[in-house]
DNA sequence: CAGCATCCCGGGAGATACTG
DNA sequence: CAGTATCTCCCGGGATGCTG
């Protein structure tokens, strides 16, 4: 496939990335893979997200119709996360990009610092 | 395959998705999958694009080792830039997103607007 | 436990103008 | 044509503290 062919393709994907390409998106979706996820259970799921962002993340996802919510009205509250069918269809391309992200990364983080020497390199 | 399974598959994608989640580096990676392409050229493929980020998104790129620059010492210059093998090969990963982002992006934004009613019928 | 409101800072990104 | 420099604005996102 060929991603300059059609400019709405890249339209599209520009829109999927300005939803998912943030900090903490992925890893929500990742972390809700398995199953329902309480948002405490989250929070120590995803590492270093703070309590605010989880909060926003979930939102957009949830407005987006990727992740339902689930509130039982017990003491103290209980809130479920979960990914919803289209949710779970995103797994897929993301794995595809996980494990190019596993095989190139060496590659790129190597690259990055190479480069960086040369670079530091010529304006001494 | 499993997100949730590895949480060194998730930082990975974290890290990629940091790298390739700005808001023009697809666009110029789907620009350049047909072949090598002039910085002029480019910024007339990518819509909107500024001249300057243009050139930072390009030097990022070329510093991870994603695309190639050559310089025709002719005048006036001619710069090309094109994919290494590493950069085309993150093509293949990121058709796979952009097939998943024709299909759900209908469904997702229409969500999204039906979410936004809702919630501003419930703020009246 | 879950979530909202407020304050605040750094960096992403546009506009513009200058150079080889 | 290709690239750099500066100035500026805006908002993503962290910290913190309050409610039901």
């Amino acid at each position: 496939m060929d991603l300059h062919d059609d400019h709405a393709r890249c339209k599209a994907l520009g829109r999927v990335l300005d939803r998912i390409g943030d900090k903490w998106t992925v890893m929500v979706v990742g972390a809700l893979s398995k199953g329902p996820v309480r948002f405490n259970a989250l929070m120590r799921l995803i590492d270093g997200v703070s309590h605010r962002m989880l909060t926003l993340t979930l939102r957009g996802l949830e407005q987006d119709g990727l992740v339902k919510r689930t509130v039982y009205p017990t003491v103290p509250p209980k809130v479920e996360y979960q990914l919803t069918e289209v949710g779970r269809s995103l797994i897929e391309p993301l794995s595809a990009l996980t494990l190019w992200a596993q095989t190139n990364l060496p590659a790129i983080e190597a690259a990055r610092i190479t480069n960086e020497d040369v670079e530091s390199a010529e304006t001494i």
